[in-house]
DNA sequence: TAATAAATTTAGACTAATCTAAAAATTTTT
DNA sequence: AAAAATTTTTAGATTAGTCTAAATTTATTA
């Protein structure tokens, strides 16, 4: 069965909504995603029901399939794989990488993403600390906080981020911050919820609410 | 301008047509290069001349108009770069990578190519021999004869392929025969255009002479 | 619970890329 | 140069993916 990448990218979409809280993505939340009108969306869930990719109940949202959820499930794998090689081979910036390996991501074929793989020493998270799953779709766990978590006095490692907009990543860049910073909290002012951290053992920044939101990291 | 994956594929074509001996590329030679039916590729080809990308004469045939053929050409760079990369660093074998350089040369980022170029140590040559052109389209040249031209005592280095079908690869593997190989030339018979050589100053072998008309060499 | 607002689907149209079958033009052969 | 063969183009249809506008369904609010 011949699946298009625009096919591919609305399942990538759905994974996205019903990967969090809801278990079924609405045609609105995947028109939205998507930046396309809900008309299209209506014609390509059928087209994707049609194929077995996705369950779909009028007006009730859709969900993946077991074989729809394996296709996203590769996507993934295959974009954070060629994100590690664009950031750890090829020199780019965390924040620059992610439109490209939006296009490489389409390229099918396991001989490719395998060999890729062991060239890369089987990472297991990408650039921004989202975990890549296996040949098998198994994701790997991490035992991570959100900073605003911590307590004033912990230590912890930043290991990803929530979000992974272009001007959140360079904001971090500007502030010193990356995976593999280290992090002491210092202080916590509970009114606006911003921090004073110590980072990397060296300076002291105070960070927004926003930032401790965004941030993952794993205590030490 | 928008330009698809499938125009690319024409402009490609065309180029190749036209890179050889013929300056203009007919409507059925496209169709057979493109394995489609000649009514698409004359759509096709009044798409591409809505562009300004080939010229068409009707009934003449097509070639390619600058901007077309720098198009054409920054494909095949990409092509060539990726085989490199492939081959080199994913240890994929030489008549592997074609299928998936085909579909890798459509990911257009200036800047990705770059970077790829220099992580491959700026390669001339991808891994059939054929040039690799620069970032302004330019490509290397070499001094290279086919194999059949060469006198008896004379002796070369391989460095490319005239033709890089995979069966012609994959016999050229079980003959021993690669990129790079040492050839001296001991005999040559007339009769049917075969000849014996020394390959690689070990091994005596003789070779067809559909074999000797298919490999470039460099003259030592 | 009826009215209003929001979300979703249907209807109908458009573009790019493709096809088959038939017509027209060109080239080759006799 | 006329007939035959080949090449190319036209005509009309098809599929995937998209759109806008209108109709319908569901959810919210007064």
């Amino acid at each position: 069965m011949k699946i298009s990448k625009t096919e591919e990218n609305y399942l990538k979409a759905i994974f996205s909504i019903t990967e969090k809280d809801t278990p079924s993505a609405s045609t609105n939340a995947i028109s939205h995603k998507m930046q396309t009108s809900a008309a299209s969306v209506t014609d390509m869930v059928k087209r994707l029901a049609k194929k077995k990719l996705v369950i779909h109940e009028s007006h009730k949202g859709v969900h993946l399939t077991k074989s729809g959820n394996q296709i996203a499930t590769m996507l993934v794998r295959r974009h954070r794989l060629w994100e590690v090689f664009l950031v750890e081979k090829l020199n780019f910036l965390w924040d620059e990488v992610h439109e490209i390996a939006e296009e490489l991501e389409h390229i099918k074929s396991d001989e490719l993403m395998e060999r890729l793989d062991n060239f890369l020493g089987n990472p297991k998270f990408d650039p921004h600390g989202d975990p890549i799953p296996d040949a098998e779709g198994i994701f790997a766990t991490r035992q991570q906080v959100v900073l605003s978590e911590l307590e004033e006095g912990e230590n912890g490692l930043v290991v990803g981020v929530q979000e992974s907009s272009t001007p959140f990543l360079k904001y971090l860049n500007q502030l010193g911050l990356g995976l593999g910073s280290e992090v002491k909290v210092l202080e916590k002012y509970d009114y606006d919820n911003s921090a004073k951290i110590l980072l990397n053992k060296k300076n002291e920044i105070v960070i927004t609410g926003k930032v401790c939101q965004n941030l993952f990291l794993q205590k030490k």
